[in-house]
DNA sequence: GATTCAGTTCAAAATGAATTGAAACGAGAG
DNA sequence: CTCTCGTTTCAATTCATTTTGAACTGAATC
């Protein structure tokens, strides 16, 4: 897709899947430029050294380590062996199961024990207040606090299987 | 929960439920501050006033009128017919399927349809470019492209699946 | 019709996250 | 051993978002 000479420019292709990937990166709450990097090496065949991606995203050399570091943490992206010079050069993993399986368990997961750990606590709470309050208003709680458990268990069944799907 | 005089301090019990909508609130992008709102809503029997949530949670003013538009236009609260006083009361919709519908589609929809156009378009500018790249890395290139249509569709047909699910 | 009160608005401040860029690093070449 | 080149690190900056608070609105009360 791009020549030799021409490595400051995305090619109008690659600036649509660059933009694909960088509105689904920010939609899961992480750095644009992540996205945009991830983009550019999806949309090439061959894979890409440093400068090709600082050059061409027009992003800080500082912004291309990182964003490196991070998709390699995910598993985002491989290294591939240089070959004349002494350039890395970065390839996708283009099973992208994986990288959402990833991106869920980092988040997710986290997120649904702390709000099981929230929840156990909540019960514990509530019925330590229990004499606060009417014994309908009690009856409320308590349902209430029973539907959150509802959603956060079918959260916890419905997510791995959504991975699956994916 | 809270006595009449007692207006100026969460239980325990509100604040476990606080941390609960705050979180699932910060995960979806969304201020923490409305997350709070609403949670200390749900966590209450009978519906609250504005002044009430603004002291509970020590916010603003402002924060607690933007965060109850915000709330009211989600349709995740109500206004209760005020009893003595003028002021308003909050109650919570506690049927919370149309409330995650209801952010699943002001958010997902309008970004499925972005992805829509810009890999549509892709596929375009892939054939207009087609002769700047070796056969080999054209079929590559598509074989990508066709890895984003397919998550795409999966996309589109898993997520209101999930909505109703949960 | 003036006053009080609940709530809204919006410009400015605060916060927090992403990005930059300059310095440091380290591997390899000479 | 020193120099160069590619990359990393990290403190400072920039940028976006959220929060604040003071001024304002409008409705009910006197």
């Amino acid at each position: 897709m791009a020549e030799a000479g021409d490595l400051a420019v995305l090619t109008p292709f690659e600036a649509e899947i660059v933009a694909v990937f960088a509105d689904l990166v920010t939609l899961l709450g992480l750095p644009k430029s992540m996205g945009e990097i991830y983009g550019l090496i999806f949309a090439s065949p061959e894979p890409l050294a440093f400068i090709v991606i600082e050059q061409k995203l027009n992003l800080s050399k500082g912004s291309v380590s990182q964003g490196l570091r991070s998709l390699r943490e995910l598993g985002a992206i491989q290294a591939v062996a240089g070959e004349s010079d002494r350039r890395e050069r970065w390839a996708a993993t283009v099973e992208l199961r994986k990288l959402i399986g990833t991106i869920l368990r980092e988040r997710l997961v986290p997120y649904l024990e702390r709000q099981d750990h929230r929840l156990a606590k909540a019960d514990i709470l509530l019925a330590q207040e229990a004499a606060a309050v009417s014994p309908d208003q009690l009856k409320a709680l308590r349902s209430r606090l029973g539907k959150l458990e509802t959603w956060q268990s079918r959260a916890r069944t419905v997510l791995p299987l959504v991975g699956k799907m994916l």
